[in-house]
DNA sequence: TTGTTATACATATAAGTCTTATGTATAATA
DNA sequence: TATTATACATAAGACTTATATGTATAACAA
């Protein structure tokens, strides 16, 4: 089952940037295929809207760069910035309350564990 | 402290539902008052979201209105209809489910009660 | 009584984000 | 040798929301 995909709307640099946080350096495909292991195939990030992001956080200075090559082909390696360290916190900060907020104004219950 | 509106954008129509499941009928103007109520004024729903979200729904068969005149002014009640009840428990029930997903993804522990 | 704020609806234009489609190319596998 | 996986990228369009604007009544404060 895929989520549909107006909820994942707004969750992808938060997404990224966790992930980031977290390893050292990440490729593109890389992150769309983490994710995909992650959620058991639920979120699947499309190419259309990995890459630009991924550009915007670079323009924004919060990912550095390194191409390498694998073979002939070409590999992008992303990397937080110092800023982007501070923004991945910042971000899962924030969707973290924004989860119990939303938790509180739908009023779910947590599952029983 | 605003949420970004990023974070907001696709849970408009689960917020709806939602509120009028566990309400008989609410117009556009108290759906927006109750949010900023239960969220304490974190969520601000703006007229340009409400209001064409509650046609929408209307237009799909979700909810059904009724209009009142409150003196001279009024004022337009909406109320879900069968389908809509339904629907209320899917967006919810995905919602839970993405949340839960979107948890284990972001690594984000629950908070100590 | 007059100005401001709250109530209450609505829409149009623009902005932002994502989907879908397309393009290029190499590597691995059936 | 054909297909699938890897790996990048962009363009056009769709969808959702924000901002601005419009209309109008009611309540309240100066």
């Amino acid at each position: 089952m895929l989520f549909s995909s107006e909820l994942i709307k707004g969750t992808l640099k938060t997404i990224i940037l966790k992930l980031l946080s977290e390893n050292k350096r990440m490729y593109g495909y890389e992150i769309t295929q983490k994710v995909k292991d992650l959620t058991a195939d639920r979120i699947q990030l499309t190419e259309g809207a990995l890459y630009p992001t991924l550009h915007a956080l670079e323009a924004d200075g919060f990912l550095t760069t390194e191409t390498e090559y694998i073979g002939k082909r070409v590999r992008k390696y992303y990397s937080l910035s110092k800023e982007g360290k501070a923004k991945s916190k910042e971000k899962l900060s924030e969707f973290s309350d924004f989860m119990d907020t939303m938790k509180f104004l739908l009023d779910i219950k947590p599952k029983v564990a």
